[in-house]
RNA sequence: GGAGAGGUGGCCGAGUCCGGUUGAAGGCGCUCCCCUGCUAAGGGAGUAAGGGUGUAAAAAGCUCUUCGUGGGUUCAAAUCCCACCCUCUCCGCCA
C-alpha cells in the first residue's frame, strides 16, 4: 500500500510498519463493533418510541422497557470495546509518522541529506564598506574568525555566565548592543513578511491537548517544559499556537491560503542532545524566533512551500550571511513532515553550519490532528487543509552568525545594511561599558 | 480568590421548571426558482457536521452520533444529577 511504502521510505521504521498493520486489524474490529452497536441503538430508539406511545395511551410498557434495558447492556459492551479500540488506535496512530512527499530524497540519516544551494555571503564587501575609516586591509576576512562565545562575551554583549547563574546551563542573556541586535532581528523578521503574513502575538503557555494536536506530545515529552500545577506547557516553537489557531474550524476555500507569523519565545529542554553543541548560542533552552506559517489547499501547498523557503532564505541572504539549503532525506525527516528544507547559516568563528530554519510541508498530517478543514468550492463536505511552516528568523543562531561574520579587526561589529534601520541607523555594535 | 448568570445550527434566538415524532419553533443571512421595465418589494423551495452501511467511484437510500466537554440516572435526556472547560456581571486582589 501507498502508506506502507511511504513509511518504509523513512528507513529504520519496522516498528511503525508493524503498528500500521495493527491499526488496520484493530480498525476492522472497530467497524464491526460500531455496526453492531448502532444496530442495537436503532432498536432501542424504536422501542423507546413504542414505550412512549403505550404510556401516552396509559398502557403497560414494562415488557418493552425490560427488553430495551437488556439491549442497553449489550450496547454498552460494544460501546466500551469501541472506546478501548479507539484509544489503542489513537495511541498507535500518534506514533506513526507522516508519509514523505514524492520528491523527498531517500536516505538513512542526516548524512544522506542533499545540499541544494550554497551561497557565499556578501558580508566581506559589507564589512569593507562599513569600515572605510579603517585601513582597507583590515577586512573581517583577513582576521582569523573567532567564536562568538569568546569575543562577544568579552565585549559584554553576551552574558552566558550570569544567564547560567540565573537559570542554569544553556541559557543565554544578551546585553547592551547584543540585546539591541536580538531585538532588531525580531522586528526585521516581522517587517519583511508583513506584506502577506498576519502578525500574531499568541499565548506561549498552552494546554497539553494543544501540544498533542500539533504532534509535540507525547513523542517529544522529554524535550518539553511542563508547568505541572496548571498542566500548561511552554511552547517549543510558535508553530504550536499558530497551527492551533484554526483548530476545529472549517474554513472557506476562498480564505486559503492563510498566512500567519509570530515572534515568540521558544522553550526546549534539549534532553535528547544533552552535552552536544553546548557552547555559546549553538543550542539554548530559551530563544526568540519569528515563525511563518500557512494553511493551504493541497494544490496550493507546493507554491506555499517554495514561498516560505524563499522568505526564510531571503532573510539570511539579505543579512549577507553565507548559507546553504539542505533537502532533508526520508531518514532524517521529522515525523510530522512530508518534505523539509533546512536553511543553514555559516558561523565562521565556530566554523560550523547552524540550522536556522526548517521549512516544512506537513501535508494534512497536522491538520488531521488539529482538525483544521476547509470547504472546497462546489463540493460537498470538507477537507483537511495542508499546513506549512518555517522560521523566518531564529534569533540566537543568526545573532551568532552575524557577530562572527561581521566581526571587525578593531573589535567592533559591523551592522548588516538591512539591520541599520532597526538599530537607529548605527553601523557598529560596540562593547558594553557596564559589563567589562 | 468570593458571589451570581450563562454556553442551543453560519448568526440571532425559543425550548430546559413539568424528560417523549425537537436535529431542534421563529427570525436573519445564504442558495435556487417564480413574479416584476431596472431597483426595491413580494411569492415558493432549500439551507449543519461527522461516523457506519451502500457504490467501480460517486450519489440516493438506510442508520448512528452531536444542543460547551466528559460521565451518570432512565425504555427514552437540549431538558434531571455530577465533574470539568469556557464566557459574562459584581466584589476582592494585582497590574
Amino acid at each position: 500500500m501507498r502508506v506502507r511504502a511511504g513509511i518504509a521510505r523513512r528507513g529504520e521504521n519496522s516498528a511503525a510498519l508493524a503498528d500500521f498493520g495493527k491499526v488496520i486489524e484493530l480498525d476492522g474490529e472497530r467497524l464491526q463493533r460500531i455496526h453492531d452497536r448502532d444496530t442495537i441503538r436503532h432498536e432501542i430508539n424504536e422501542l423507546s418510541g413504542q414505550v412512549r406511545d403505550l404510556r401516552q395511551a396509559n398502557k403497560d410498557a414494562k415488557q418493552l422497557q425490560a427488553k430495551s434495558r437488556q439491549l442497553g447492556h449489550e450496547e454498552n459492551l460494544h460501546g466500551e470495546r469501541v472506546g478501548i479500540l479507539d484509544e489503542e488506535i489513537r495511541t498507535l496512530l500518534l506514533a506513526i509518522p507522516n508519509i514523505p512527499a514524492e520528491g523527498c530524497p531517500d536516505g538513512k540519516n542526516e548524512e544522506d541529506n542533499t545540499v541544494l544551494t550554497e551561497q557565499e555571503g556578501r558580508a566581506k564587501s559589507h564589512t569593507d564598506s562599513a569600515q572605510h575609516t579603517d585601513s582597507a586591509s583590515h577586512s573581517a576576512v583577513a582576521t582569523k574568525p573567532i567564536p562568538h562565545w569568546e569575543f562577544a562575551v568579552e565585549m559584554g554583549i553576551l552574558d552566558l555566565e550570569r544567564a547560567a547563574k540565573i537559570s542554569g546551563a544553556m541559557f543565554a542573556m544578551f546585553r547592551g548592543d547584543g540585546a539591541a541586535l536580538a531585538r532588531a532581528l525580531l522586528t526585521y523578521g516581522l517587517d519583511r513578511n508583513s506584506d502577506l503574513y498576519e502578525e500574531i502575538l499568541p499565548p506561549t503557555l498552552v494546554r497539553r491537548d494543544t501540544m498533542v494536536r500539533t504532534g509535540h506530545l507525547p513523542k517529544f515529552i522529554d524535550d518539553a517544559y511542563e508547568i505541572a500545577r496548571d498542566d500548561l506547557w511552554p511552547i517549543p516553537t510558535g508553530e504550536v499556537p499558530l497551527t492551533s489557531l484554526g483548530e476545529d474550524e472549517i474554513l472557506d476555500e476562498s480564505q486559503l491560503p492563510m498566512r500567519f507569523m509570530a515572534a515568540t519565545p521558544c522553550y526546549r529542554r534539549e534532553a535528547g542532545s544533552a552535552g552536544r553543541d553546548t557552547r555559546g548560542l549553538l543550542r539554548v533552552h530559551e530563544f526568540q524566533k519569528v515563525e511563518i506559517l500557512a494553511y493551504a489547499t493541497e494544490d496550493q501547498a507546493h507554491l506555499l512551500h517554495q514561498e516560505l523557503l524563499d522568505r526564510a532564505v531571503g532573510a539570511v541572504s539579505d543579512l549577507g550571511l553565507t548559507y546553504r539549503i539542505v533537502d532533508i532525506c526520508t531518514g532524517d525527516l521529522g515525523a510530522s513532515a512530508a518534505r523539509t528544507f533546512d536553511v543553514e547559516v555559516y558561523a565562521p568563528g565556530a566554523d560550523r553550519w547552524l540550522e536556522c530554519s526548517s521549512v516544512s510541508w506537513f501535508s494534512d498530517y497536522q491538520a488531521r490532528r488539529a482538525n483544521i478543514r476547509y470547504r472546497p468550492q462546489g463540493e460537498r463536505g470538507s477537507r483537511f487543509v495542508h499546513t506549512l511552516n518555517g522560521s523566518a528568523v531564529a534569533v540566537p543562531r543568526l545573532w551568532a552568525a552575524i557577530v562572527e561574520t561581521y566581526h571587525l579587526p578593531n573589535g567592533e561589529i559591523a551592522v548588516p545594511e538591512v539591520l541599520k534601520p532597526y538599530l537607529g541607523g548605527r553601523d557598529r555594535l560596540t562593547a558594553n561599558p557596564q559589563n567589562q
